[in-house]
DNA sequence: ACCTGAACACCGTTCAAGT
DNA sequence: ACCTGAACACCGTTCAAGT
């Protein structure tokens, strides 16, 4: 047959992202394949690959959009929030996402691009990005922290919450993280701070204590 | 043919094991097949079915050996070591550990197994004996902890570290982890140890500094 | 008893051919 | 120009048949 345009480039796109989203979340990964898609949407297998270069490209723009989904709660969870309370609202909030999409999130985890092949720069830029509230929300505590430093803290604190929720939703290790999730980064977060502000303590200035509003 | 008997079922299911170990070192998880492997030991695909379940069980035990390695490793690196520098020394030995086996600890991190099916038992206790090193360095910090408290603070500092280690190996987040990982996990662990003696002593009682030996 | 290898039901991806 | 769908080179897994 060929020639429908029926729909427009854009849309065929949207499309196909809007049918393997579903198909993660609803049959899991392993029920996905190139024909499961096209048959979703009515296409055949082989126009998957008019819109995309191929199945990982795909599924990377599906985790990136995921990765957008996570900053925006992320950002709008610690507005309007007390400043002592911002860290703690962070890592809350992203364990409670990944624990809403649990299959995109495997995906996120598990997907390796085959051959060692570094991921495309726009990727890396959208994990990048999810570090930005990490460092807004620890300023105000390393006020007097090296620049270097700052950047530090707030990879460490992000990549430790970030593998703890990993952890909770492979689970092939349950019955530790199953302790549960929260409270593991509710500690790993409580305790860090805790220390981040012993350290400060003791090289001389005690970071003040927030009153703002 | 049939009915070689060169080697026993014990040796025959070794040799699975070896060849299946040295292709994903070598060449990736991505060369591996039930095809690749019989090849590797001059047999047919069937008899890798006669062995195993499935692949996935194949793999599952291979996982188990490297958790298996990984905790030998790290209780010989704490075996004599002062008590300051133990947990230290476990952060640093398991990064190094991943390290020096990128492929096999990727896939670790990244095999699944489908369907949601549980893992077995016996791997969850390979996973559970990893705590065990880090419950035994931290309790002489913890002296005055509830035996909760002490199970919880062990499972968070392993969940951070061995998180922090996936994300290394996984070059999907290269460019915040390669800040690098071993930066990243130093901090980690000496803020969480910073903070622990902070609140042991805002809790009435200061860790006693060691000096055994 | 032990192992084979053809067979089954799938994959991802390509590309000549159809409209 | 757009899309098809048969074809290619693979998969994991099974199991009747061979020695």
């Amino acid at each position: 047959m060929g020639r429908r345009s029926i729909h427009t480039q854009e849309e065929l796109r949207e499309l196909i992202i809007a049918a393997t989203t579903s198909i993660i979340d609803e049959v899991g990964i392993d029920g996905l394949s190139a024909r499961e898609i096209a048959k979703h949407i009515g296409y055949s297998p082989g126009t998957l690959y008019n819109m995309f270069e191929n199945l990982d490209d795909l599924l990377l723009i599906i985790e990136a959009r995921l990765l957008d989904d996570l900053r925006q709660q992320l950002l709008e969870a610690i507005t309007n929030a007390p400043a002592h309370e911002q860290l703690p609202l962070l890592a809350a909030t992203y364990f409670e996402f990944t624990q809403n999409h649990p299959k995109r999130w495997s995906l996120l985890i598990e997907h390796r691009i085959p051959g060692d092949h570094p991921v495309p720069d726009w990727y890396e830029d959208k994990i990048s990005s999810l570090l930005q509230p990490f460092e807004e929300v620890l300023d105000p505590i390393l006020a007097d922290a090296s620049p270097e430093a700052r950047r530090r803290h707030a990879r460490t604190i992000w990549a430790g919450i970030h593998g703890l929720t990993s952890l909770s939703t492979a689970n092939k290790l349950a019955t530790i993280t199953n302790h549960s999730g929260q409270v593991l980064i509710d500690d790993l977060v409580m305790t860090y701070l805790a220390g981040l502000q012993s350290s400060a303590r003791h090289s001389g200035r005690i970071a003040p204590e927030k009153e703002k509003r």
